[in-house]
DNA sequence: GCCGTGACGGTTGAC
DNA sequence: ATGTCAACCGTCACG
């Protein structure tokens, strides 16, 4: 059943993307199915893109590159360009969302914030992108930029994002994903 | 041509 | 163990 859609009902898209080839293309890749967009740039759909690139943008936006070549460039669509940009200049995060999780969280969220803070300490192994506690943007973001006094941002966010990216390489070697990937790799030309 | 925005199909994770 | 649901994602296309 179809539902009456905002104002301008913007249009009940085909059954899906695409148009030119009539068909999504898809890539293979160890992580599952990455798709291409219009402008040729690789993308998964749900998932955010990867931190190099949402940092490649802010940087490129930085140096006073506009968003439109920006997302020519690193063949992202401009709505997400724009829509990354937005969000780096209201929270000065360049990370996502927390994606997942039910509501209930929200109101759990300032209560456990501390503890998640604690736990992400006591257990540096623990990869916050891979336990779904990668939410440290927005918000969380702001109020830990307060409580530090205007630190945080970039130095605290490649900090992180280096760590975890160690991390995630550490123990990409030891699970099953690491496995699989690894043959997948071997199994490439 | 550029950019903001909303629908869309998708993923995630707490409950 | 499984399902539900509300959050988020990036793309696409309109205006």
């Amino acid at each position: 059943t179809t539902v009456l859609f905002g104002k301008a009902m913007m249009r009940p898209t085909l059954a899906h993307n695409y148009p030119r080839t009539g068909f999504p293309l898809e890539v293979s890749s160890p992580l599952g199915q990455g798709r291409v967009n219009q402008l040729g740039g690789v993308f998964i759909n749900g998932r955010p893109l990867p931190n190099h690139i949402r940092h490649q943008i802010v940087e490129m936006a930085h140096h006073g590159v506009r968003p439109c070549v920006i997302s020519r460039q690193l063949r992202v669509s401009h709505g997400c360009v724009s829509k990354i940009l937005c969000r780096y200049q209201e929270t000065g995060s360049i990370r996502p969302g927390a994606i997942g999780g039910s509501k209930s969280k929200q109101g759990a969220a300032a209560d456990g914030e501390k503890r998640i803070e604690e736990y992400k300490r006591d257990n540096p192994g623990m990869l916050s992108w891979e336990t779904g506690t990668y939410w440290r943007s927005g918000s969380i973001s702001r109020i830990v930029r307060c409580k530090f006094g205007g630190k945080l941002e970039e130095e605290e966010e490649e900090e992180v994002e280096s760590k975890e990216l160690e991390e995630s390489e550490r123990r990409a070697k030891h699970s099953i994903e690491g496995i699989l990937g690894d043959r997948c790799k071997r199994a490439l030309p």
